[in-house]
DNA sequence: AAGTGGTCTAGACCACATG
DNA sequence: ATGTGGTCTAGACCACTTG
């Protein structure tokens, strides 16, 4: 009907495998991110995008709330959608880097260093809840990348006779198990915490690295379905080995 | 009809301000965390929690659709939907804690230490992308909790006599501004790092540490909507100060 | 009163898996 | 062939804000 005049409007591909609300998303933060809408500004109506797309209420609804989970805009009942700023504390890291550190499947092993059960000490008891001087089994762990020492692990894992080991607890400190985490069926949660620290004597000698120089320290508890504490211990990581990224705002892709 | 004997299964409040959708996740969320539902379990089809719940395929799917934005669960189609494992990798951290620590309005104040306008250092250069000996705003604040020092800032800002400074752009290396980032319109993007360091000299005095203790370190450039790199610095925080935590796994409430 | 976000329905159709 | 997840529709009704 109308020439074909260069449009900035992108459409909806129904034929394509993408679903339309995830198209949309896409559509919306390619404008928000080429400056169309600044934050602060405020998006078309859903009744609006409804028309100008073809689409229902729900699917475009699904579209913003997707925007929303990913903190892209901000909805204000009876008013509208309004593109968010940029703020730091938004900001999350995630293990994925670390991760890789291990998951190369490329290069690497896991030497153990020490594996065995002993009385556990007052704060390993303390941890894992258990009276001091109860059995524990305690492992010391090295991973190697490329002949090369990357990661030191540090865990304790609650030993009790009534309650024989089985196999896939055991996996639970092991490295690998833990992070690929096939499929625990005995671990119901996990606590996690991420500390700078330094290397003391033992700690650098085995990691190759000088006393005293930075490193990050990742302590986790696990527990079972009644909650009971099961395993705590440690990595220890070389600060030059790792580091944390995040981006936060608004990128075209991620 | 049936005498209405103990029954586990809990029921949607259509009369409760909470959505129905919500009301299921945080249904199945409770049952996993339970025990109802161990890790690799199946949970029953969409229909039949329609049936079972009086609710129509699209508010059972969006619930679903948030345990597995959750983490909880994991959907194959033409199978089911079944519960999820814990998996280390799967630990996200933010920086609440940090903000927290700098956000705290009872008794915080920001010193600086230095502000000026100086040539960029080689480095700043790069990473600002401008030639070096350009000019940039050049920033050290100490952040101060009580009169305690907690964070150290050194910030580097862009400084273009044809692109005057507006006061929203002073806010991006302003703590608070970027924390609580009430209306950053001229910032499009960021990216952040976390690193283990150890202090020098310098710091160590200013942040009352011990030289060489543990410390995190945060670095972060910002870029403008013309995907300039507008803002480079980094925050030092002493590791007492600062702990990252993270959940992982199935917890009752969140 | 009009506009906007928020929830929900009762189906439809499709793709995939084999309970 | 049946059951399962996945998407989408075309409305409805409600709560909130004030364009």
């Amino acid at each position: 009907m109308s020439v074909s005049t260069a449009k900035d409007v992108l459409n909806i591909d129904r034929d394509s495998f993408e679903p339309a609300y995830l198209q949309l998303v896409k559509i919306f933060k390619a404008q928000i991110a080429a400056g169309k809408y600044r934050p602060g500004a405020k998006l078309p109506s859903e009744a609006v995008i409804c028309k100008k797309y073809g689409l229902s209420p729900m699917t475009v609804r699904r579209a913003i709330n997707l925007l929303i989970d990913q903190g892209v805009v901000r909805t204000v009942q009876g008013s509208g959608t309004f593109v968010k700023g940029v703020k730091l504390s938004s900001s999350s890291f995630n293990l994925q880097e670390l991760m890789e550190l291990i998951q190369e499947e490329s290069d690497t092993q896991v030497k153990v260093l020490e594996m065995d059960i002993t009385k556990a000490s007052p704060e390993v008891a303390e941890r894992l809840g258990l009276g001091s001087g109860a059995n524990v089994i305690h492992a010391r762990r090295l991973l190697l990348s490329h002949g090369h020492p990357v990661v030191y692990h540090h865990g304790h894992l609650l030993y009790d006779p009534q309650r024989p080991i089985v196999e896939g607890e055991l996996d639970v400190t092991s490295l690998r198990g833990l992070f690929s985490g096939a499929g625990q069926t005995d671990i119901k949660k996990g606590l996690m915490s991420v500390q700078a620290v330094t290397l003391g004597a033992q700690e650098a000698g085995l990691l190759k690295r000088e006393q005293g120089s930075p490193a990050f320290r990742l302590e986790h508890t696990f527990f079972d379905f009644d909650d009971r504490p099961v395993s705590y211990g440690w990595f220890v990581c070389p600060a030059d080995r790792l580091l944390f990224t995040a981006k936060i705002g608004h990128w075209d892709e991620e």
